[in-house]
DNA sequence: ATACTGAATATTTTATTGATTATTCATTAT
DNA sequence: ATAATGAATAATCAATAAAATATTCAGTAT
């Protein structure tokens, strides 16, 4: 077990609480006292409260990320088996955090209305993941298509509801299954030759 | 100018009062004021001043479906141009509304969690609407699929950020116009044989 | 009977206050 | 200098009271 610096304890402490008692719920005084230190000693780590959750949100969201990048990288599947698999596993992840841990909504949340970059960000590297399974299928000729660009945001424009925790509650997750799996036939459709 | 008789009388006072104030700042005091009679007598008509509201939302709705359906029914296009104006006049009518006449929007917010069969309903006949273009275009061999439900539901999914409200803060005008446009060009490749 | 009303009640909003919490800062410890 | 603190201030939240509003109903007018 390897020390942490300050800046990492706090982060694990408040990791620790937001995902036990939600975001809004903890106090700057009690992530302080599981540090051992006073609330006034958090700012000369972190500006404010929102940027240690916006730290965490962002590590959250990176390892969605990694999850993602896996199935782009992964040379046993096809590049329209890794389309599939890239979207259910969007949905899945989205549905079960609504689902199953609202704390870490809560998080998401806090972010998207206050800071929108986070997850702009985010948006943006599923973007250019979609961007690489494009050039991979470029490169062994699986897909067609005129604009790499536009593709990839058609693409990631069409998955969209997939990732808005908002919609969850719309549909139950076998609807949302249904849907993905037809956008993801109709997508193909467009992307495949039948030539 | 014809008589109204007292439901559609209710109805236009409504409706001007909530595109001018907003739905929860007017009440049912003021639209009986405006048509000469007690508030108490409003409910002889209506339930309920969500009724009014569902009543007006739906008028509205239909409205919108109307559009819709004149670009569907418009022999003079293909069903590529016609999908194509399909998906603008949504995503125009939705970031208009939004941007212009929040007001309206306050009233569609009241309906989407308050009736959420209104928007069911709405979402529905824009489902069908989308079949019916997809009906056409195998008539005319257009457009080329294997399941026409699943087809349409796919292209209802592809397209629904466009019609959600929330979601129009997010981007601009114009970047939603390109999205549109990447959206429906990939459909179109989806839907149309290159045989 | 049908259309309506005023007054009574129930529900929802809004305003006010007090308490909690985030944030700053002057100061202390190492 | 760097790390930390306690106490002061500012912003936010929660509880409550007050006011506004929706809804009901017993009763009046036609």
């Amino acid at each position: 077990m390897t020390e942490l610096d300050t800046p990492s304890q706090i982060l694990a402490a408040a990791e620790a609480r937001f995902s036990l008692y939600g975001y809004n719920k903890t106090t700057m005084a009690e992530i302080a006292g599981d540090c051992n230190m006073s609330a006034a000693n958090l700012y000369r780590y972190f500006e404010n409260k929102l940027d240690i959750g916006a730290a965490l949100a962002n590590q959250c969201l990176v390892e969605k990320e990694h999850g993602l990048e896996l199935i782009i990288t992964d040379d046993s599947k096809s590049c329209a088996e890794k389309l599939q698999a890239f979207i259910l596993y969007i949905l899945h992840y989205t549905y079960h955090h609504f689902d199953t841990s609202p704390k870490i909504s809560e998080l998401i949340e806090a972010m998207t209305d206050q800071r929108p970059e986070v997850m702009q960000s985010h948006r943006q590297s599923k973007l250019s993941l979609i961007h690489q399974l494009l050039e991979q299928s470029q490169e062994i000729g699986e897909f067609s298509f005129a604009d790499i660009d536009q593709t990839a945001e058609a693409i990631n424009t069409a998955i969209s509801i997939f990732y808005l925790p908002t919609i969850m509650p719309m549909f139950t997750l076998e609807e949302f299954e249904r849907k993905a799996d037809a956008v993801c036939t109709l997508l193909l459709n467009g992307l495949t030759h039948s030539g």
